[in-house]
DNA sequence: GCTAGGCGACGTACGGTGTACGTAAGACGT
DNA sequence: ACGTCTTACGTACACCGTACGTCGCCTAGC
């Protein structure tokens, strides 16, 4: 009460942990962007003073990873209990779809920054261990692994520069922005560009991988 | 000879011109890293004031930005003549990886910001050619150069997160850095992962993908 | 040859950034 | 009661991107 009156300050011990400042630093990013966010913001949007974070952060590098291992953290990657391996391996690359919807600037730290935590380890042992249900070990296993994270990541990141491309065919048909005889291709699939849904062309890729993975378990001898 | 004389200073008449500053920041940035990059380092290394680069360069992200063009248009997507459009497809996507090997820090900056430029169009364009050629039309085709495109891009940051994680395991067998209570498939993968070629893991994601398109377009009906 | 005009290189200056360092105020074992 | 240790804090500095004004050279028109 007479504490409460001796000024506006908060008056209870602010408790500053690395999880406040990582969790303040995530909302700053979603709601300006990366590149807006700043030791300072972070640190006014906590009510307290700058240097203040480095007693629980080193670096903004390390504040950054941090934002990094939050959300791959998020992801969700518990079994759904099927013993389908199949299901489980789409559920999985479709989780790191759901968070880039959910933090779509934050994922692009998680991206850039290459994360060593454990989230990534649950992560790779996740993988690991569908991919042994699906009756792969070692090296193969490993490739599988590297294959279905490499398009998890990718086609992230093709909703950037595809984008873009949409938008320079959008800019009018007859515009000269692409030019009809050196992208001729690109011109005749100006309506399947324009026309394209995100959501259908990952599900696309993940069912030529999933499948293709399958036939690799029980190779069909055929030939011609 | 005498305005040689005059000074150290070069006489000959400095061009100063967005080519050669784009160049100057692709060779910083592969010398120094991206993080390192500013405009004063470009024009230092130019030997040129700050502020004049921006007579050409309206911006740094415009600089970033070509640079990113930079590396796309160094992209190899010429046709190698074959008709094939499986080798013609494996070496586009191969370009990528060359490419990253040849600009490891600046690929990072494609990979991060989109451009919009001649170059992704070319890219484009190649890869729709190729949908094409494998007898793809319309959407299918985009999501095939989707797909072919997330691959490349993602297996290039692959290598980091992975690379992340083999550290983690290689920091002593018997470590605690990763619990085997936790991570049985990961501690179990261990000495795969510590062999792992990334050659070998690109290349054979590569082959899933082309094989499964390829199945794809002669779709043989196969029931159980 | 001379001059008007414009373009491009440059210097200065300002607001903002990450963070090294020193300080001080509370918590706590003795 | 008193040292000690943790931790929030303020100051200061080097560096960043870039807006703006200046000024010298290069060229066009006579």
């Amino acid at each position: 009460m007479n504490a409460a009156r001796r000024g506006p300050e908060p008056v209870v011990r602010l408790v500053l942990t690395r999880e406040r400042i990582v969790h303040a630093a995530v909302e700053l990013i979603e709601r300006h962007g990366v590149d807006a966010l700043s030791m300072r913001a972070v640190a006014a949007e906590l009510g307290v003073a700058v240097m203040s974070l480095y007693n629980h952060v080193s670096n903004k590098a390390a504040l950054l990873e941090g934002v990094a291992e939050y959300v791959v953290a998020g992801l969700d990657t518990v079994p759904s209990g099927t013993g389908d391996w199949r299901a489980e391996a789409r559920a999985l690359v479709r989780a790191f779809r759901t968070a880039a919807h959910e933090y779509p600037h934050a994922m692009r730290v998680v991206l850039t920054h290459s994360i060593d935590s454990t989230a990534a380890s649950r992560l790779a042992e996740r993988s690991l261990a569908l991919a042994a249900e699906a009756g792969f070990r070692g090296a193969t296993a490993v490739r599988i692994v590297h294959t279905l994270m490499a398009y998890a990541v990718g086609s992230q990141l093709q909703a950037l520069w595809l984008g873009q491309l949409i938008d320079r065919v959008s800019e009018g048909p007859g515009m000269a922005r692409v030019d009809p005889a050196r992208f001729p291709h690109v011109v005749a699939s100006a309506s399947a560009l324009l026309a394209h849904d995100p959501e259908a062309d990952f599900e696309f890729g993940l069912d030529l991988l999933i499948t293709a993975i399958e036939r690799l378990v029980e190779p069909v001898d055929q030939s011609t």
